[in-house]
DNA sequence: AGCACGCCGACT
DNA sequence: GTCGGCGTGCTC
């Protein structure tokens, strides 16, 4: 590891200088100088010393050795939340492969929009004549710069410092002028938005059951013990988990530690978010994508003044900067929203297991449906395993029905729903019991095909089909390209364009077909579109608005409807289908979920699965609500196939403006890796990804195995390396770490 | 963001 | 010529 020279950030916050400067580090300062370090600098032409933090370290400069400075001094004020952030960023950029500043940018979102914190004005100082005779003396100097921002401040007297820079294109040397004249002057306002909810706290408290006890008391116990570990708490649907991560907060709070609870974005509704604030009032946080980035900001900076105990939110809530961070909890654990889908492509569970490391804090896991990624880890000793399989009392397990499609199909029913689901359906309608049917499929509409010719309608920047909105228009879901849908095929000319559509809008016109009397509410990604629209379907379907809720993922996440009675998954293979090794595992999630939508009153529940493949071991698990036997045979699987976790797993996705480059790139980085001759070492491609085209650009991909996480991020820094010395242009290069979806 | 440098018009 | 203001660009 290099140690001559510093990357160094420098502690303005503006655009143009949110990037690293190099400086050398004198010898007297050698080993105190690393990532993380607030240290002092001589800036600029006039040396002025200001406060940088230390981004890297290296040997070697691009930049001409004699016009580099050195380090003036160290601040060693020990760990500031400032400090550990940068540290966090840098591991981030180490362990998932990115830029310093893109890395950084993910931990301090709000570090540019600084300014909107402070807002500069320019206030005038003297009179109406006085300022007349100032305007005519600057025009007989030609100072016209100066003539403009008077003529401007005769109407108004206060004006914002931003306005007269960008419209008037005035510099802020002439405005400095202006104030030593003693004509105006630059006052800069502080103000704080207060979105703070008032709530009263109850102290009404639930008895906790010897279980829930036992986990917050271990937890705590090794807390205090300076042994913090990482949790996996296994518990059934209303099993109590909450209560548990409440106890364990308070007990944090109590010793002056603060926590952090991350929920995946679409279980973030306010029933969970009451069940804090009655606990710990005022001292609670969220922090959602609907908050502005400024409301964002301060709440994070409340955070770090010590004016919060708890701050709920998603992913990005990990980076939450607490003085005294005790625990962070993860509900939901298993939740495909915990990784990131830009880069760096960090886990939000790794990131808050080495977050908790550098405080000293514990990690608290939860889900009814662990991944198979952290019952392993579980498994062997890694995280403390807990099963919490107690259910409320009165509540009993829905009894689960499998039909076989292809059984339908020889009996001559081409129906969507199966006669067993029909006949359940039609006893709910007649008893005014609510139905949810489920769709398991990723919310997108079907294609346009030629029925002549096979043509499939594609967007022309993305290889993918494009999708038909019900204006009449075919869009990109991944671009956003528009095109009116033609009359006629553009390769054969044909007429016989067709809809080919598997998606949530013709179940609902086949709910109509066949149950006319029924009231359907459809929720998929268009219909939820517009803010608080999702909120608001879910509350009408609660309010027993409706018979029937049909819909994609969204409706089995969250909330809890007492009135119903039935569940029909209409077709489990549409996610098992998918082709990568996560499908089995992501099909038992879901259908475990939505087998534990029916029943949540005091009448017992029923759950249709329809499949083509009834005997799946997937199917076969979630029908029996048997985490554990879906789980042994997923492992076996994956020992088997060596794909993880048992072994890692990086993909290495080049993108490249042209095919013929990015081909070969990706072909020279996997050469790379296999002349390393290593057995226990898998390169697997490179190929084509799946969508080989998006936005215009090629993707190629390829994938790493290897037992040892570790040696994936080494031969992640040699491919970086390797990318560096090749000087890309016109490609970029993007790393996955144990992927969660195919590329 | 702050600061110096270089350009350009005005005036001794 | 020189003085002074204004805009531009760089900061390891």
């Amino acid at each position: 590891m290099g140690e001559t020279y510093a990357d160094i950030i420098i502690d303005i916050s503006h655009e143009k200088v949110d990037r690293p400067f190099q400086y050398r580090i004198p010898e007297t300062l050698r080993g105190a100088v690393y990532p993380g370090v607030k240290v002092c600098v001589p800036f600029g032409r006039g040396n002025q010393p200001r406060v940088g933090y230390v981004v890297e370290l290296s040997d070697e400069t691009e930049y001409p050795k004699d016009k580099i400075k050195e380090i003036l001094s160290v601040d060693e004020k020990g760990m500031t939340a400032d400090n550990l952030q940068i540290r966090i960023a840098y591991w981030l950029k180490r362990q998932y492969g990115s830029t310093m500043i893109t890395a950084l940018k993910t931990v301090l979102p709000v570090k540019q929009k600084m300014s909107q914190k402070v807002r500069k004005k320019v206030v005038r100082k003297i009179g109406a004549g006085e300022l007349g005779e100032m305007i005519s003396l600057c025009e007989k100097k030609h100072q016209t710069a100066k003539a403009r921002v008077l003529h401007a401040m005769e109407e108004e007297e206060i004006l914002p410092y931003e306005l007269l820079r960008q419209k008037l294109n005035v510099s802020a040397a002439t405005l400095q002028s202006l104030e030593k004249q003693g004509v105006l002057e630059i006052q800069q306002e502080v103000y704080y938005r207060n979105p703070v909810k008032q709530l009263t706290v109850s102290d009404k408290r639930v008895e906790l059951r010897e279980d829930q006890l036992h986990i917050i008391q271990d937890v705590l116990a090794d807390y205090q013990r300076k042994e913090p570990g990482t949790y996996l708490v296994h518990g059934i649907t209303g099993s109590g988990k909450t209560e548990v991560y409440l106890g364990i907060i308070e007990q944090m709070v109590k010793l002056g530690k603060q926590a952090i609870v991350l929920i995946p974005e679409i279980a973030l509704t306010y029933q969970t978010l009451l069940r804090f604030y009655k606990r710990f009032g005022d001292r609670v946080s969220v922090i959602n994508s609907s908050l502005s980035a400024g409301e964002k900001f301060d709440q994070l900076t409340r955070a770090s003044r010590g004016e919060l105990d708890v701050m709920i939110g998603p992913r990005s809530a990990l980076f939450t900067p607490f003085p005294n961070l005790g625990v962070i909890i993860m509900d939901e654990e298993h939740e495909n929203s915990y990784k990131s889908e830009s880069m760096p492509k960090y886990h939000a569970r790794e990131m808050a297991i080495y977050i908790a490391s550098l405080y000293g804090a514990s990690v608290v896991l939860g889900s009814a449906t662990p991944s198979v990624d952290a019952y392993y880890r579980a498994r062997n000793g890694e995280y403390k395993l807990y099963q919490m399989q107690s259910r409320p009392a009165g509540s009993s397990l829905p009894t689960v029905y499998t039909v076989d499609l292809r059984e339908e199909l020889k009996q001559g029913n081409r129906s969507v729903f199966s006669r067993k689901l029909r006949e359940l359906m039609e006893q709910r309608l007649e008893k005014k019991e609510q139905i949810i049917l489920f769709l398991n499929r990723r919310g997108y509409a079907g294609f346009i095909s030629c029925r002549s010719c096979g043509h499939v309608m594609k967007c022309p920047h993305c290889d993918v089909s494009l999708s038909e909105h019900r204006n009449g228009k075919l869009v990109c879901h991944y671009c956003g390209y528009e095109e009116i849908l033609q009359k006629k095929c553009p390769v054969c000319g044909s007429r016989y364009l067709m809809g080919f559509k598997a998606g949530t809008e013709q179940i609902e016109e086949a709910v109509h077909r066949e149950f006319p009397k029924a009231r359907v509410l459809r929720m998929d990604a268009d219909t939820t579109k517009n803010k608080g629209s999702y909120e608001q379907i879910l509350s009408s379907f609660a309010e027993q608005e409706a018979d029937i809720l049909l819909g994609t993922q969204m409706i089995v996440k969250g909330h809890d409807f007492p009135g119903v009675t039935l569940v029909g998954v209409l077709a489990a293979d549409l996610s098992l289908n998918q082709n990568d090794y996560r499908a089995g595992e992501r099909t038992f999630q879901l259908l475990t979920q939505a087998a534990g939508r029916a029943g949540r009153g005091e009448k017992p529940g029923e759950v249709v699965i329809q499949t083509y493949q009834p005997d799946h071991y997937s199917i076969v698990h979630a029908a029996a609500q048997d985490y554990e036997g879906f789980y042994e045979e997923e492992i076996a699987y994956r020992e088997l196939m060596e794909y993880p976790p048992v072994q890692h797993m990086l993909a290495v996705l080049v993108i490249s403006r042209e095919q013929e480059e990015g081909e070969s790139l990706a072909g020279q980085m996997a050469q790379l890796i296999r002349e390393r001759g290593e057995e226990t070492l898998h390169v697997v491609g490179p190929a084509e990804a799946s969508i080989a085209k998006m936005q215009d650009l090629y993707r190629y991909i390829f994938y790493i195995r290897h037992r040892e996480y570790q040696v994936l991020v080494e031969i992640k820094d040699t491919l970086e390396q390797y990318c560096k010395e090749q000087e890309l242009r016109s490609q970029t290069v993007q790393f996955d770490f144990d992927p969660m979806n195919c590329y």
